[in-house]
Order: structure tokens, then sequence, then C-alpha cells
RNA sequence: CGAGUUGACGAGACAAUCGCUGCUUCAUCGUUGUGCCUUCGGGUAGACAGAUGGAGGGGAGGAAAGUCCGGGCUCCAAUGAGCAGGGUGCCAGGUAACACCUGGGCGGCGUAAGCCGACGACAAGUGCAGCAGAGAGAAGACCGCCGAUGACCGCUUGCGGAACAGGUAAGGCUGAAAGGGUGCGGUAAGAGCGCACCGGAUUGCUGGUAACAGUAAUUGCAGGGUAAACUCCACCCGGAGCAAGACCAAAUAGGGUUUCAUAUGGCGUGGCUCGCGUUGAAACCGGGUAGGUUGCUUGAGCUAUAGAGCGAUUUAUAGCCUAGACGAAUGAUUGUCACUUUCUUUUUUUGAAAAGGAAAGAUACAAAACCCGGCUUAUGUGUCAACUCACUUA
């Protein structure tokens, strides 16, 4: 079933939830992005944001940053397998544009995507 | 038309597709909670929760920022007063309050519109001031001026000389600052020594609510600066904050009460005895973690009209509801237009300007986190209004 929905259900909300990701993670990574995943017993994929104020200063700029992040979550969940997912970002990614970022997401996506056939 | 001052408004627009978050409404479901009925088996309802789907409508700022002041609200402590500590500091008004705002005074800047100012007191006590300079606080003879008077030398015996005693703060030098300023008189030279004007101080009068201003008389001038130095004076201030606070409340562990069971008991240690340690079930109660709900947006609110006031502001009436998220929404992509920058073409041309085309551009600063009133700082730029100066024309 291809959805492009995101509430409630595909996100990570509680401290418990974020620590379960960090406690036994398969890393990918590109030059500004590190994405930690972990399989989950849901039939959901959920997504969760650790956007460091140290390494984004202005608030403006972590929003957007987010909201990328979270845009292309939503259009690329459905061919993900059911895992939890927390995004981390480096120093400097405020200077990205939007374009750039997406690129980095969609190669990491694929990584994970060929992984999990294996 | 150019240069500028002040104030107000705006903060890209529209469309398509895919999403996020509240609200309203419609339809469907109802195995759950809930309501009603009950013969306690269940039946029934669809008001409210809930789920799914559809429709409509709302969804960041002028600074949301810095967290620098002031309040509301909440809890804690409280009878008042004082001390400590902190803050404010020309006057009057506005306000819930303020360090804010308005009007006024004084001082400074600007040709002007206008802008800027911690702008009480050195009276009491204590302190501070490098270097330079003769002298830095009831000052000071270094250079200079004088040498009338007294002493000295010369003689023409009342004049000259020299500069010893001494006089002198007008001039020079030093410094951020040298003990009122300018002019005339005066004098040996000078000096508020005398006078005129200006300034200051004291006292009175006039105007003003006041700060203050004006004016008259008196007084030769009253002994510097610094209080974002301690200090003094006047006035103000209890503490902590929405992670405040209120409510509901799992799982696991533990607490209390009651009832039942029962103790020469059971379990552990141990070969056994003694000894030591430990204790079953049910109901209820309170505390309380995770988590959830609330506080949470109707408010010192906004808009319009009328009245009061120079104004800040305020009064009355009418209308309106305008974000409430919580690992934290308010977006992404594409297209058209606008804007900015760069390049280029054409026309007129001294420079340059106008029109057209193309490319590039997270389109300035920056995003709510209980809510208001301010301040400060950041901000590509656009529009409008009032005013000032200069130039041109009439």
């Amino acid at each position: 079933m291809v959805t492009y929905e995101f509430n409630r259900e595909s996100r990570l909300l509680t401290p418990g939830q974020f620590q379960a990701v960090f406690s036994k993670p398969l890393r990918f990574g590109s030059s500004h992005i590190t994405i930690l995943a972990t399989p989950n017993s849901d039939n959901n994929n959920r997504l969760g944001l650790a956007i460091a104020k140290k390494r984004v200063k202005l608030a403006v700029q972590r929003n957007r940053i987010k909201r990328q992040i979270r845009e292309s979550f939503r259009l690329n969940q459905h061919n993900l397998p059911h895992i939890d997912i927390v995004v981390m970002v480096k120093s400097g990614t405020d200077k990205l544009e939007n374009k750039e970022i997406n690129q980095q997401l969609e190669k990491i996506w694929r990584k994970i995507i060929q992984r999990h056939k294996k």
C-alpha cells in the first residue's frame, strides 16, 4: 500500500523510543547527514529528528532542515522496511540548499533498501 | 526636481499537486467506554467520547529575537516596622505598572525641520588626580614689569644710574584645569583698588501647579573638579516561577487498616537437634513514578463612530473573535507574474537615461512555547503623509 501520510504514529515521541534506536543502531551516512536505524515490531516506519542547536544555530534553519527531512521521509516511506530512524545532522548543514539535502537523503534511502534485501 | 527630518503602513502575489495541526459540520460504524431499560441472560439508543471517510474554514513576527525592565496569573511566606541589599533620580501628567510614553524646563548639536542628555546634593565625613609646571587649593615670583619708599653710587640737591631691601598676578611659560570676564580710570608697576556693562551669590517682587524664567535692590565676588568615587537626601521593591500550579493515574516495588486462615505450622540454613532468619489469602485506603488531562488563550483584546484632552491617554456606544503546537504544526515541489543583481540589444546622446530580451536568486532580518506593556538589537527594500533647506519658474 502506497501512503504519503505523516501523522503522530509515524514519529518517535518519547525518550524511551529514542533510546531504543540509539542503543543498537545501524549507521548510514553522507557528508552532512547521519541516520541511525533499528528494525521495529510495528507495521510502520517511524522517524525521529535530532537536530542539535550546537550544529545549527538559528531556529529558522533548524526548522527548514527538519521540514526537508520530514518531506523526504514522507515521500519515500513506502519503499522502506519497517524501521525506526533517527536523523542527525553535522555542522554546516544550514549552508546547504533544499535540493542538496534531498539528494543526500535519497542516496541514504537507497542504501537502506539495498541492505534490507541482502 | 535635489538633499534631508519625522511618522504611519507593508514584509512577495496567484494557481496546481502532495502533506501537517486545531475548529465547525455531514455521513457511516458501533465488537469498546457511556446513557437508558432489565427477568442480570441481555436488549436498546446514538446525546457525549472513539474510529473511518467527505466538505468548509483558521494557522508565526514587526521585531515572534536578546531575556534588559514593568505588570497580570500561580504557589510559598506573611501583623506591622526597621536593618541589610537592590533600583530610580529636572518638573508635571498618563498608566495595572515601569527604567516606558506625552507635554514642559534647562544644557548641547544642527542653516532648519529636528535630534541627543543617569539632568538631585561636593552642604557633613572620607577619598582620587600620571606627566608637565614657579605654583594644583584660603596657590604661586621661573621669565617678565616696577623700584614710588628705604639703603647704595654720581653730581648741577632734586635729578640720573644701578637693581640691594622690597612691590607686583597686567603679560609669558606648563597643563584638561591657574581663584570671575571686557573696557575705562587709577598706579612706580599693578591689583574689584574704583566705576560701567556682562556673569555669579543673597533677599524680595512678578509669571508659572512645578521645574524654571523675568525683574529690582544689595553684595567686589563668597575658597576649583570628580558622586556610572564611597557617601548623603527623597521615593520604590517579600521570594520563586507555566518545568508555576491543579486533576486523573498504570506496571513493578513498597506502606497502612480490616477480615479470614492459622502457628508445637510452612519455607531457608543444616546430616540431625537447638538456634537464627522469613511468612498465607481477600477487600479497602492513602502517597506516588511513567503517561495523560488541565493551566491554554476572551484579553489592561481589536475595529469603527462620537465626546474630553495640546498630547500620552481616556469615556460611551456598536460590531468582531484573530495560532495554541509539546522530540514541538503553520510546509514541499512545479509554473506564471512582481522584485533585486548581472549581462546584452535598440533609440536619443557630453556624461547618462528610457524601452526590450536573457540568466541567476534556501528572495532582508529572523520563527510563537503562559499572556500582556515597554526597551534594546537585526533588517534588501517598497508605498503614503507632514515638515525643513537649497535651486528654478511665476
